[in-house]
DNA sequence: ATCAAATATTCATATATTTGCATCTATAAA
DNA sequence: TTTATAGATGCAAATATATGAATATTTGAT
């Protein structure tokens, strides 16, 4: 037996899970430049935004792990890409929100 | 003078934080209680979530302070509600992104 | 002026996140 | 099978966030 509100709240857990897996700069850098089902390496990225290899690896993990990314294995290198391209949305939707005031 | 990378960096950091500010599941049912221009005071939001009176008002102060909520002083009451409506639509893409899998 | 209700703030503790070095693993090339 | 490259992981220090008890502030009613 369960109830509506466990429910719920679990959902809401994996709702946070998954935005506090965004809200990061450099990890809204990441998905910016995945924006559109591009496909990234590690290596790419951690290039294109000049941050370390053993961070970047650790940012990917995260938003892999909350279901934000996907990742596949293509001989020494692993892609990136977005799991949902509706998750640009969100991004998009913040960049309307700040451009302002 | 400023550039272009630090302009970028700025806008990541404040779309960073107004995304923080949303990513805590106690804050993304406020969130949701304020759909649709709806305006509730810090009590009837204490009571709806089953939550301490002062942890709610920390969490409105955040949404506040990131720029997710406004609020207006009418008597003894202070009412919270949405800054952009838009900002339902990130709500609502975490719905859909969270239900299935 | 006093009181009570609504909200905000301070403070402390507990917990989580970020970063990067060092290291480990997997794969491809020589 | 050795070596180099790409990526992942363990760990620790620094920093940030969450929660709630206690207290302060604001406002309206008496």
């Amino acid at each position: 037996m369960f109830n509506i509100q466990e429910i719920d709240a679990d959902r809401l857990e994996t709702a946070a899970n998954m935005l506090k897996a965004i809200a990061h700069p450099v990890r809204i850098a990441i998905l910016k430049h995945l924006e559109g089902g591009k496909k990234l390496t590690v290596t790419e990225i951690h290039e294109l935004l000049g941050i370390e290899q053993s961070t970047t690896s650790h940012h990917l993990g995260i938003l892999k792990d909350k279901g934000v990314l996907c990742s596949r294995r293509e001989g020494k290198n692993t892609y990136y890409y977005l799991k949902h391209d509706i998750l640009s949305q969100i991004v998009d939707c913040l960049q309307r929100c700040t451009c302002e005031e």
